[in-house]
RNA sequence: AGGGGUGUAGCUCAGUUGGUAGAGCAAUGGUCUCCAAAACCAUGUGCCCAAGGUUCAAGUCCUUGUACCCCUG
């Protein structure tokens, strides 16, 4: 049965590892396309903050999941696994091979593992609504809220986690059903073989190479971009604006930050949200990991 | 040169009337099934600048030295 599922690569990482432009090389050996696998490089316009490759660098080979979600757009990983697993077939049924690349850890692990999320669109009122019960009576009491109807999710989901919290009361209120319950019915078989491979590199060398990377970016025109984008009458709470590097630069125009602490804050980010990544692929035991740079 | 201040965890600092030390940030580890570049959890032994002294006991008092900062000439 293995040998039906088709094959596909893919290149993870912490951000600045070198992702980019590792795939891109193994797309040209190997005649693939790229499919990016990251939750920010899908907006349109957010180009240098996000680093997306430019069209020098993609050197011919076509990139699919970029640039096409409008930036005041709330995007969800349900329309990415979706998309996203179009992209990979059709590349397939073009006798190519399908390169899977990026740093959103969740977002190409549940495009290859086949985790079907609940079919109702988030409850925005409903989250709404919660959040204010929150801050009325307290994380506690929202998280008491899930203990009579999904035990599991109760125990498992921190009280302080309200975000997580809402989302299990959105999955019942929508269903009827504990998430916890959903969840395991939703745990897909790989619907790929897939090669994995993860680039690591010394934590030293990753958070310097992320710090000059920063002030590249600062060179590049960081803060035009956001104020162009801003200039969209882009909401500064949309999704896109959550990005790193788009925050903190808002953050600088509204006179909250110095230019300087901003670029800090940036690093700052960038730096614990590399760790997170290197802890989510971590667990991944399927991932080949290798050394770019040495050491 | 004289006067004053500071010197405690990688950084910024707490440390009550003397009982061998604690916060924030950083760092590290972790969680993760639609806000995921998000949200959240866990972990704090450091010759308390040095040397003497007082004391049963000193980061905490005294003396001297030392580094840095400020003021006056």
């Amino acid at each position: 049965m293995e040998d039906l599922k088709p094959k596909i690569i893919c290149v993870v990482g912490p951000t600045a590892s070198g992702k980019t432009s590792y795939a891109i090389k193994l797309a040209k050996e190997c005649d693939g396309e790229i499919v990016s696998c990251d939750s920010m490089q899908i907006y349109k316009y957010m180009n240098i903050g996000t680093a997306k490759p430019t069209l020098e660098e993609m050197d011919g080979v076509v990139h699919h999941m970029i640039n096409f979600v409008e930036p005041w757009v709330n995007y969800s990983v349900a329309d990415f696994t979706t998309s996203a697993r179009m992209h990979i077939s059709d590349i397939l049924a073009r006798g190519k091979m399908p390169i899977l690349c990026g740093g959103t850890g969740l977002y190409l692990d549940s495009t290859i593992k086949n985790i079907k999320f609940i079919s109702e669109d988030t409850d925005v009122e409903y989250r709404k609504e919660l959040t204010l019960f929150a801050m009325e009576n307290g994380k506690e009491s929202l998280h008491e809220l899930l203990k009579d109807i999904d035990i599991v999710s109760y125990e498992k989901i921190h009280p302080n986690n309200v975000q997580r919290v809402i989302r299990a009361l959105e999955v019942y209120k929508a269903t009827g059903k504990p998430k916890s319950e959903i969840d395991i019915l939703s745990r897909g078989e790989e619907i790929y073989d897939s090669e994995i491979f993860g680039l690591s590199l010394q934590r030293e060398v990753l958070y310097d190479r992320i710090n000059k990377r920063v002030d590249i970016m600062m060179d590049n025109g960081l803060v035009e971009e956001v104020k162009s984008i801003l200039s969209m009458e882009v909401p500064k709470t949309a999704t896109a604006m959550q990005a790193i590097g788009y925050k903190e630069i808002v953050r600088y125009l509204d006179g909250e930050y110095s230019l300087e602490k901003a670029v800090d804050a940036i690093k700052q980010e960038s730096r614990h949200y590399a760790k997170r990544q290197i802890t989510w692929f971590r667990r991944n035991e399927k991932i080949k990991w290798i050394n770019v740079l040495g050491k």
